[in-house]
DNA sequence: TTACCTTAGTGTATTTTTTACACTTAGCCT
DNA sequence: AGGCTAAGTGTAAAAAATACACTAAGGTAA
């Protein structure tokens, strides 16, 4: 601790947002990347960011980010940790706050900037800054939020099919997973009901998958403990 | 984002580290307070903390942090998550990273600060700052920190008893719990190894309990997603 | 010495959950 | 009609979780 005369050393630091927003579409999980013309950045851009106002509350920055980027800020989205490297930024020592946010890629297909490109989440392009790092660790949290809690939901319509539950599994985790098994499981979960409707494959073969739609459960403390997907191999 | 004559702006906020150090005593589980007084606190003080100096890493400050607190710093610790509500602290922007440390009591028995006190961590005092909410918080994780990875060894000394095991659960989640299955549980996870030794208890009755050692497992991976306590009423 | 209290530790039968995998159904295509 | 594909059902076996009776090893007190 330091004598109140040299207090304003220490408040020389920045804080800003990031986000990693995850959508999935056409079968594959993918990433909202942004371009940067104001910073010594690669040409491919980074996760799109803003620095915050020292008067600014950081939930307001990240509602204020979503706002700008897609239009909305109702979305499900989860601060998940900060990067505070010394040298991460060339500007100075400036911390951010990473966020993940997750929505069904129908909400957000109209947007149509020149600045915002959706990428293959499972392999982005070099980002700006620590912007590969920081994707890294808040991947490994987004899967483990798959595996805890009912966040899948969050990437799929309203009226969804169960196979798309599934690629959404296989393909975060890079595993294969038994269909039967994950049916018995995912419905006695109580999370999902059927709707009586059907749809055909885009492919147009293959039996028609029928629609189901999330129930949110009263007791999402249960929850949490309950769902414990397991993989194979 | 802003032209570059105001981004001094945004160089204003200042960081901290504050440490949620937990040991177990005499079956009961601590958690270490410092008193402060160069701030405008409540009596009982806080948790142990320090200013960051813009050019320290954080890493470097914790261990320095705990250095000064307890003589050591190559104990169990993790950064758990940052604080940063506006007004948290009355002189400026100061947003605080709080790491929880465990440690086992024999350990550091021997320190003797009058600015040091342990306390039950289950009611403590009331703290400065934002420092009640922040236990809190970091409680919560120590909670599932040991449903998933085998924390409470850094807890125990060298040499304990299973009972030790049992009683730290026991009072983390406030739940009893089954004697015969623990011990199966437990022993089948690979992580205790007998030693041969006994030792009464202090009350000096009932049979003798043996005493045990951890055993770091080769393959944590699989560790974090098998150990899985599962409490009953 | 014995009866009895306390805590440590074992054994086992039952229930529940997980896993493996064969089989059926419904569409389209040729 | 036969074959392909994907959706969906059924079931049996294996593994894990749970309940709980019972044995073991001390101490204390009559």
């Amino acid at each position: 601790m330091q004598t109140s005369n040299s207090i304003d050393h220490f408040f020389r630091g920045a804080f800003s947002v990031d986000i990693v927003l995850i959508s999935f579409h056409n079968q594959s999980l993918k990433l909202l990347l942004q371009k940067k013309k104001d910073l010594p950045i690669k040409e491919e851009g980074g996760l799109p960011g803003n620095l915050i106002d020292p008067n600014e509350d950081t939930n307001s920055a990240i509602d204020n980010l979503l706002l700008s980027l897609i239009g909305r800020n109702d979305i499900y989205k989860k601060q998940l940790r900060t990067f505070f490297e010394l040298n991460r930024h060339p500007l100075g020592r400036i911390i951010t706050f990473a966020y993940y946010g997750l929505i069904a890629f129908e909400e957000v297909k109209h947007i149509n900037s020149p600045d915002l490109k959706w990428v293959h989440v499972k392999n982005p392009p070099d980002l700006s800054l620590d912007h590969n790092h920081i994707l890294e660790e808040v991947f490994k949290r987004f899967q483990k939020g798959l595996l805890r809690h009912p966040n899948v939901f969050h990437l799929l319509p309203q009226k969804f099919i169960l196979s798309d539950i599934i690629s959404i599994y296989e393909q975060t985790f890079n595993q294969k997973m038994d269909l039967p098994n994950f049916r018995k499981m995912i419905l006695k979960s109580g999370l999902v009901e059927p709707l009586g409707e059907f749809k055909t494959s885009e492919k147009n073969f293959g039996r028609p998958a029928e629609l189901f739609r999330y129930v949110k459960s009263e007791d999402k403390r249960k929850l949490k403990d309950k769902i414990t997907f397991k993989f194979y191999e």
